[in-house]
DNA sequence: GCGATTAGTGTATAAAATACACTAATTTTA
DNA sequence: TAAAATTAGTGTATTTTATACACTAATCGC
């Protein structure tokens, strides 16, 4: 079944889950659809891979045009391709998931003006084609990787302390964990270390700043 | 940018790398390219995306058409998508893996005749494309998968013993396990039950046989 | 200087994983 | 037909890992 079987129809996108923690909640990144199918519509940010295009370079490029993000952590998560999920023409997308510290939300205008949002993943509006499913499998692998890697560090600013670490971690489990089993667990994998520096917030003690030893690394731990 | 800033040489295939336990050794299928690019190399097998046709129904029809092998354990592993991994034509792939039990090895004429053969992982000839690559990370995730889900278990005939079961762990994993231990824990998982019946060959005790409860279904364990 | 608030610390218990050696059943051979 | 050879089958003790749990420390605002 060769490739010339293909009317023009066909294209490749991608699709990006862009995570990040915002008033203490799981968010994702939308833009409003400027185009049919789905015109007006919230859908997951992404763009069709180019000609000569790599598929990460391609969620890099989508990342920075529709948001104006660069630099944040990028993995692929899974590639959908069911016929009929764009009502228009045969596109398979393959998803990508990208992770944002809470300190780098400042949305740049975008190239191609178009509204863009934060949105809590509990309160997401309807979705355009089959993201619904795709935010799913991306929260789902999400949860699961927090507990056998050090994923959650790629949400932390470049200094932060053990309780904005921790808190992320409760937020994204959607459960609380024991302080100290906490802190031993995170210091154990010699992935952080302390600044020197203290956080002074509000009339109570300060408390340790620590950065990532290697920003950008996620390591398997267990 | 739209899709028709594409010119006609865009391809969507499947490649799937199909593993299985033979001679004691993981082994994977390879068939011969019939066709450039890399004609009369080893390849995985796989396919071009038919213009109605799913992902997984495409891996599904190039593994029944070029090996006859059909209701076998298939799962998504990652897309490739390199421009310039096909030098001919840019060619965007979803890899999956199959997993087939070591009494379904039997090889049906393919309905495009071509060579096809099984190769011991540790010897495997030099490969078209990127295809080393897509077979070291299935490689990757199939250990993996090992250690937190009951996937081994795809390998098993209908019928087997817990030292056949054990056997295939230690093959996939690369050394030996303790008796007891492994007994236990797969006795633990509640997904084999055994049949009565018992297997006999050689000259020492014959072993209880075992079936899965539910075929085909992989649990995530721990 | 006292109240409020968050940071920071250790130990005891429970659960899970690991290490380890003999008996049982069968076939072959002497 | 008894002994040798071979793989099947079983339990307990130890170590490691995970969990539960409560108080002191430092700062700010009043």
């Amino acid at each position: 079944m060769p490739s010339c079987s293909w009317d023009r129809s066909l294209a490749v996108t991608t699709d990006i889950v862009i995570f990040t923690i915002r008033d203490r909640r799981l968010a994702l990144l939308l833009v409003k659809r400027t185009e049919a199918p789905f015109q007006g519509e919230w859908a997951l940010p992404g763009g069709f891979v180019g000609p000569d295009e790599g598929l990460k370079a391609c969620a890099t490029r989508a990342l920075d045009e529709q948001t104006g993000m660069s630099g944040v952590y990028l993995e692929q998560l899974y590639t959908f391709g069911d016929p009929g999920r764009d009502p228009l023409q045969r596109v398979i997308s393959i998803a990508y998931y990208a992770l944002v510290p809470s300190d780098r939300l400042a949305l740049r205008a975008p190239a191609e003006p178009q509204a863009v949002g934060w949105f809590a993943l509990e309160q997401l509006p309807p979705l355009a084609f089959d993201h619904c499913e795709i935010v799913a499998l991306a929260h789902h692998r999400l949860v699961s990787k927090l507990t056998y890697s050090t994923i959650a560090f790629q949400f932390m600013g470049e200094k932060f302390t053990l309780s904005e670490l921790q808190a992320v971690h409760e937020i994204i489990l959607a459960q609380r964990v024991d302080k100290r089993n906490f802190r031993k667990w995170a210091l154990a994998l010699e992935q952080i270390e302390p600044t020197g520096e203290e956080r002074r917030d509000g009339k109570h003690r300060p408390a340790q700043l620590y950065r990532l030893k290697f920003p950008g690394r996620v390591e398997i731990i267990r």
